[in-house]
DNA sequence: CTGAAAGCGCTTACAG
DNA sequence: CTGAAAGCGCTTACAG
């Protein structure tokens, strides 16, 4: 199945030992140059490499960083997986992914398999229904393993003592309502399908602290919080929209045009959106860009300075970046 | 780092030599009854879990599967993937996922990576540059090495001799026309931002099967794509449209929009999107639907099969899904 | 400068 | 039914 060139077979052709073999291919200083040269030639010229998995053996570290996702259709957690792995690919380590879709049980699942031996640090975003239920103890498990493990996104409450990536939600949200004030929005109101969501919680926080009036459409079922949206628009109160999440951004903008509205004109709208599709999309709705793949980046960095760092004594990092609203047409 | 507890911790305890525990765990014949009891009885209460490095290096399999994905921020693929993740998951491999980001170079390296001993199968979209390009001796080199590799979404037209599956693209356009031209549509054109792509060009001869007096805006570059759309469609000429890629759709339901059409009424639209996040937009597009979870779970299927089955001479299969086309607001 | 030996943690013929 | 030995493919003290 793989190679059969082994350096056994090269210190057979060579007449040498393997150790010695072993020590030239490590450019090991207790070897001549010219054994080296010997060795080297012949091992480019079978194609040798090195049995990883022997390698790793030996080595006590399997190279590979396990990473939890709560949702791969998500694009959100799509770009943060591609800002993990332009970071991880340029090191020595590799990605084993594994996707939660929200559930505790799933993520229990994945964090044990990852425990037994299988990486030799861990990446997480936490599921929805671990969020929900505060259930943290198989992620603090981890610690005691000896595992080194980073937080991103989703961060609990109560500090677990691992390092955490997060972005500043509720300042986000404040930006976006100073910024819809100062454009003559009048009645601004929150619209999220994550009440519960740790980030949806910070944002609507963060919306709570601008005004004494608030209007709060917050619903996890679409198809409730479409309907509560149709009532509410209808009514014609409401010249400002701040959406929590993607869902509810699309929802909401769909449910105005669909009323007639021109969003950007009568009323506002600033939320979350994919920002390679919105780019594409009419109209373009203003959003907060969390940069995920620079949320993914700052995680894996974090990661792979713990693992290469022997000292266990560097302090625990709590990260919080920093969100820009991007204008488009449905606000001005 | 990892768990101090091994066969060997075991069997010292139980004053038992390390063969008679590592068969009493794997359920061996030759051991009784009574000493695999107190084997496994110890091992539970030690929390013993075998070290998957040293089983894999024992058993000459690693229990990966390689994964390459031209660019996990298009939704397609993020949910390709989920399908793959799904099938699987729920197998004893697990995955490991790379990004050539549409380049041949870092295709090759992930390659090159796989075939050096670190996956058992390896499942493949190819990039865009190795689509242009036609260069296919890195893919080819895998089957020398004997590792299974299956193929997925962009299938070269000359046979490599792997497994595949892909979608009827050229018939998929062929319905669409079909269906707009049943709804009234006169004249109908054909956009794309993926016309060197291989799913691109069935699509668009699949359009050209169909009419005498074509109309095809193909660009690869956006910008010079939306220029030449909003000439077009300023024009008036076209009724219906019909978009190769997500990026061109997105694109024409924008200019169209942006002019003043409402697609639907004057102008019929079907293209490509995402699904999930259609659901919630308005006008919600009308769209060929590739099932792109069940291309992944398919894809997947054949590997693990291939890597199950001891015998060499399983047919290569060349798998054709069909796709659906969903009927939103653009077009009736 | 080179090599024999032990070991990483397992499995599996083979003996007893 | 149990265990000693060899081996998977490496690395690294330790001797010479």
């Amino acid at each position: 199945m793989k190679n059969v060139v082994s350096l056994k077979s090269l210190a057979k052709e060579l007449n040498i030992s393997v150790s010695t073999v072993s020590k030239s291919l490590n450019d090991s200083e207790e070897i001549s140059e010219q054994t080296k040269e010997r060795v080297k030639n012949l091992a480019k010229l079978r194609g040798y490499s090195p049995n990883p998995i022997a390698v790793r053996l030996q080595k006590q570290k399997t190279m590979q960083i396990g990473v939890i996702l709560p949702n791969i259709e998500n694009p959100f957690f799509a770009s943060v997986l591609k800002g993990i792995d332009e970071l991880v690919s340029s090191s020595k380590y590799n990605i084993i992914t594994f996707f939660s879709n929200e559930s505790l049980e799933k993520e229990k699942e994945c964090l044990d398999f990852f425990s037994k031996g299988n990486v030799d640090g861990i990446l997480i975003c936490i599921a929805e229904e671990t969020n929900k239920k505060k259930t943290f103890d198989h992620i603090i498990d981890i610690k005691q393993k000896g595992i080194p493990l980073a937080l991103f996104d989703r961060i609990p409450m109560q500090p677990l003592g691992f390092d955490a990536v997060q972005v500043n939600d509720y300042e986000s949200i404040v930006s976006a309502y100073k910024y819809l004030e100062s454009n003559k929005c009048q009645n601004i109101a929150f619209v999220s399908s994550i009440p519960t969501l740790i980030v949806g919680r910070s944002r609507e926080e963060g919306y709570l602290s601008q005004t004494n009036n608030p209007t709060v459409i917050a619903f996890e079922d679409l198809e409730e919080l479409k309907i509560t949206l149709e009532n509410t628009i209808k009514q014609g109160e409401i010249d400002g929209f701040i959406a929590a999440d993607i869902n509810a951004t699309l929802l909401c903008n769909a449910v105005l045009q669909k009323q007639g509205f021109t969003p950007g004109k009568e009323v506002s709208l600033i939320g979350y959106v994919n920002a390679v599709q919105n780019d594409l999309s009419y109209p373009k709705i203003s959003y907060i860009d969390q940069h995920p793949q620079e949320i993914g980046k700052q995680t894996a960095k974090i990661l792979l300075l713990r693992l290469e760092s022997k000292l266990e004594d560097i302090p625990v990092s709590d990260i919080v970046l920093n969100t820009t609203i991007t204008i488009g047409d449905t606000s001005r």
